[in-house]
DNA sequence: CTGGTGACCTGGCTGC
DNA sequence: TGCAGCCAGGTCACCA
C-alpha cells in the first residue's frame, strides 16, 4: 500500500488519539507478519503511553519508556483507531487498547508488514540504520542525488526507489517525479546530469507534499486512520495509465516492467 | 560491491 | 461458473 504519503498520513490521524494515554493491553491474534511478532510485547507496554510517535521513512515508531515499537504498514497494512467495541474480522492482526477505551488496529491483508520492539534507540535498529535522509529534510538536494549517482549503471527510477538511497519513494511518486522531471526511468543513474538531479529533487519533493496534502493515494484499498480514502490518485500523471495517452503530448504512455516493478513513462516527454 | 531474481501473502481481475 | 494466471502501494535474502 503506502508510500511515504499514506504513512504520514496514518500517523497524523492516529497521533492524538493514542499520545500520552496508559497502554493496558497490546493483544496479537497473529504470530508472524513478515517476521515474528515479539511474544513480550504486551508485557513491556502494559501500563506505559506512547511519549512519542513519529515517522522514519515509510516505518512508523512508538517510543515508550525504555522500549520502542517498529511499525511498517508492507504493501496492504492499515492502522485505524476506534473507541468503540469492535470484534476483531479477518486480516486485523493486533490492537493496541487504551485506558480512555480507544483502540489502534492494525490490518493487513498480504502480512507484508512489521511489527517489533526495540529496547534500543529505534534508529539503529536493523531495518532503520542504513536508512538514507527523508526527501523532505534538509539534507535530500539533487547534488547528493547527483553525488551519490556517479558511477551507479542501475536505472534512475530504481535509484530513487532505493530506502539506502533515499527513504519514502515507492513505485507511485517515482513513476510521477520522472515524468514531471522529463527524465526516462530506464535511463543509467550515473549519467543523469547534476541539473537534471536538481529538477528530480525538487519534483520528488513536489509530488510527495502535494501527495500528503490531498490525503495521499488510495488505488483500490487504502485508507487513513478514520478510513477515509486519500484523493491523489486524480491527479496521478503516469501511474496506472499504461497505453493511454500522455496528457502533456497526447502520445501513448509505455508501460514497462522494471525491477518487477510495472513503470510508466512518456517516451516523447522523458528522455 | 553490484545487479537480478525469488520470496513472503492474500485477493481481485482477466481471459479462456 | 470455474479456474489458471497475472497483478498489486514493499523490501529483504540470496545468488552469480
Amino acid at each position: 500500500m503506502p508510500e511515504l504519503p499514506e504513512v504520514e498520513t496514518t500517523l497524523r490521524g492516529i497521533e492524538k488519539k493514542i499520545l500520552n494515554k496508559k497502554i493496558i493491553s497490546f493483544v496479537s491474534r497473529e504470530k508472524k507478519l513478515r517476521w515474528l511478532i515479539p511474544t513480550n510485547i504486551n508485557k513491556l507496554v502494559k501500563g506505559k503511553k506512547i511519549n512519542n510517535a513519529f515517522r522514519r521513512g515509510k516505518y512508523i515508531i512508538f517510543q515508550l519508556d525504555e522500549c520502542a515499537l517498529i511499525i511498517h504498514l508492507g504493501m496492504s497494512g492499515k492502522l485505524r483507531v476506534f473507541n468503540k467495541k469492535v470484534s476483531p474480522k479477518k486480516h486485523e492482526h493486533w490492537d493496541l487498547n487504551f485506558s480512555d477505551n480507544w483502540t489502534l488496529r492494525y490490518t493487513d491483508i498480504r502480512k507484508f508488514g512489521v511489527l517489533d520492539l526495540t529496547k534500543q534507540n529505534p534508529l539503529e535498529h536493523r531495518l532503520l540504520k542504513d536508512l538514507g535522509p527523508e526527501p523532505l529534510g534538509n539534507s535530500f538536494n539533487g547534488l547528493y542525488l547527483f553525488e551519490k549517482s556517479r558511477k551507479k549503471s542501475v536505472a534512475v527510477k530504481q535509484f530513487i526507489m532505493n530506502a539506502k538511497i533515499v527513504v519514502g519513494v515507492g513505485n507511485i511518486y517515482a513513476n510521477e517525479a520522472l515524468f514531471k522531471a522529463g527524465i526516462r526511468p530506464t535511463r543509467q543513474a550515473g549519467k543523469v546530469t547534476k541539473n537534471q538531479y536538481e529538477i528530480l529533487s525538487s519534483k520528488i519533493i513536489e509530488v510527495l507534499k502535494e501527495a500528503i496534502s490531498e490525503g495521499g493515494t488510495t488505488l483500490k484499498d487504502y485508507s487513513n486512520a478514520e478510513e477515509a480514502p486519500g484523493y491523489f490518485k486524480k491527479k496521478l500523471e503516469v501511474y496506472g495509465r499504461g497505453k493511454q495517452e500522455c496528457f502533456n503530448c497526447k502520445k501513448e504512455l509505455k508501460e514497462i516492467r522494471l525491477g518487477n516493478r510495472s513503470t510508466v513513462y512518456c517516451n516523447n516527454c522523458q528522455s
